[in-house]
DNA sequence: TATTTTTATACATCAAAGTATATATTTACA
DNA sequence: TGTAAATATATACTTTGATGTATAAAAATA
């Protein structure tokens, strides 16, 4: 399992590299030290929240983006994403009886979880 | 517009309060010192990757989630929205279950719609 | 090979993590 | 109710590690 500091390095490393960047120029671009993205692609350091921030503005992505991994994208949340919007359109009687149906699910996992807890005690 | 660590800051509160745990419960299942989860939780300090890393096998999520921005919400309904965040932390088989449904009802309105506009014609 | 460009590293400083403790909040019992 | 005990959250202080500055090493170009 890859750590997680290595991917992001990795990422920030291809996305510099796509571009065509020298370390140089994303420093200036970013008031980031080049020593200091040196380390960071290398990953012999773990950048800081407002250092990736930086580094999202100069390569135009999400913070999200430098944590995402090569392999096949769990994107599990987007088709869902989708559904949801989808509900949006449904009549109101039918999203009522669905949000009905969500909050049992919910419910159920709130009971469940509350139960592990007082087994734990 | 807010602030990277605040809204990540938020983001793992969120979490937490969902799951019903405490401050601690959440440190002793992640080695974080309840105080440092503290001053995380209230954008004190930024945390750092591998600190997210631990946070994120609590929670059960991707380290992508607590970058994500509520801006989605702006364009669903906002209760349905923050239903749906818990869906994510429903076991699989609960949320296979919960997708099921919606695409049922999703298929129940397409079925609608398209004899509205069969009739329209 | 000299020069320029690019990347890496040594050292000082500041902020996050770790430890201990204090303060707040909730709970239990008289 | 009031209050003691327990639980939950926040904060002072030390240690460790990321950032900032300067410089060295490596690579590319002429």
């Amino acid at each position: 399992m890859i750590q997680t500091v290595e991917l992001v390095a990795k990422n920030i490393k291809r996305l510099r590299e796509f571009k065509s960047f020298s370390q140089k120029e994303v420093c200036a671009d970013s008031t980031i030290p080049q020593g200091q993205y040196s380390r960071i692609e290398n990953a012999k350091v773990e950048p800081s929240i407002s250092t990736l921030e930086k580094l999202a503005l100069v390569f135009e992505v999400d913070i999200a983006e430098f944590f995402k991994s090569d392999d096949l994208e769990q994107e599990v949340n987007l088709p869902l994403m989708q559904k949801i919007k989808m509900i949006d359109t449904l009549a109101k009687d039918e999203q009522q009886a669905l949000l009905k149906m969500i909050d049992l699910a919910l419910a159920n996992k709130r009971m469940k979880d509350n139960l592990q807890t007082l087994i734990a005690q």
